[in-house]
DNA sequence: AGCAAATACAGGAAAAATCCTCCTTTGACA
DNA sequence: TGTCAAAGGAGGATTTTTCCTGTATTTGCT
């Protein structure tokens, strides 16, 4: 076999990622995959994709700082559609899935499976183009006819106001600061509140914090 | 070498614990390490420890199911005190470091390092019986000297107070859920801001966070 | 060219949070 | 037994946050 199946890993893990390569490599007997490159999160990812060469399947987390598995997948999906990506997490969470899954992952299997599920996974992916595990499957299943998760991304500006929101600084503080009307401050946070549906400035800050945009 | 170094694993997640086997394994060019067994979360634990061999290093994640790390650690140091625990965590809080490292574990890495130096840490505790990593000596150093940390103590009032807080509840409504008068609530509100050197209630929230005392 | 988002901003009202000063009760304790 | 401290609370002023309804400009796409 000449062409290698090209793996990339997404996760902000360092010894997960290591760990991961192990096992890939040892269920791997004819040496049919080749560990392309790694990243820490999403934005890594986007500078690794920048020039070829790309992996064929990409082994993805969802919980990452800065840019998370959703926004990764979402990115990859307008950038690089024909890229086949793997979530690979410990969120069970059926609107994760769900989400994932409509976005057009090619599969989604927990980390706490058999080192067999994952070699399973794989070969599925390289040679039908999917995995689905019982669980995904289940979901997908139930949901052929569900409700629309909008991906959640947010602007530049969006994540400078988010930051600043999980601070001390009023709002027209904030607003002195990027150099803009209260107003439009105003409508940032309106709109945030919506999108990831908090409903004060305090669930805004957690939620900064939980996704890496604040610092704790 | 007669005597190979037995150690154990503790995490939930299945791919870290085989990923981490192979990690070990691979950096064991003298075939000292052995891994005893693996567990899920501290129940499995100790239905392990109940039979020799016991291990002599453990390596525990914090964060798991039905039995977290410190209550493994702290049944461990009763049961069986000799054994030399080495917590592996993504928690990178003060808090929780300090409470380990009075637990008496025996080293605090996190989860996110290179693979050298898990085998540095392996190495150091084999050898000298610990190692911490640097954010472990710091938080170490700085708490015996007491430069940095009061012992803010909180009642337990306090605690339910400011966790309430960390939420999107009013403080009419935070009052009704304790039994207390708004204006009781707005009393611990002053007393904490100014004890906890915070402005705002969202910074008393991201306080709550880092300290533990409220959930992402 | 035309239209839908996205961006920036206003006015004004209502609700919450913040800040200050001043009580009452209760229990420890010198 | 008098004093002091901590817990619970009141009233009222001020600032911030939140909510609602609109408008003008720019930008991407068809």
């Amino acid at each position: 076999m000449i062409n290698k199946i090209k793996i990339a890993l997404v996760d902000d893990h360092n010894l997960f990622r290591k760990g991961l390569i192990k096992l890939i490599n040892i269920g791997d007997s004819k040496q049919r995959y080749d560990i392309l490159f790694e990243a820490d999160n999403g934005n890594q990812l986007k500078e690794k994709m920048k020039t070829p060469p790309f992996p064929d399947i990409i082994l993805m987390d969802i919980d990452m700082p800065e840019v998370d598995g959703f926004e990764s997948v979402e990115w990859l999906q307008r950038t690089h559609g024909d890229v086949k990506v793997l979530v690979m997490t410990m969120l069970e969470k059926e609107a994760a899935i769900l989400r994932m899954l409509r976005m057009g992952v090619k599969g989604y299997i927990h980390k706490d499976i058999e080192v067999e599920d994952l070699h399973a996974a794989l070969e599925s992916i390289a040679a039908n183009g999917f995995y689905y595990s019982e669980a995904a499957s289940e979901v997908l299943h139930q949901n052929l006819n569900g409700l629309s998760n909008a991906p959640i991304h947010l602007s530049e500006k969006e994540r400078e106001f988010i930051k600043l929101a999980a601070t001390d600084m009023t709002y027209q503080q904030v607003a002195d600061k990027m150099n803009l009307s209260v107003k439009t401050i105003d409508g940032y946070r309106e709109a945030l509140f919506r999108r990831l549906n908090v409903k004060t400035r305090v669930t805004l800050a957690l939620y900064a914090v939980k996704h890496g945009l604040a610092e704790l």
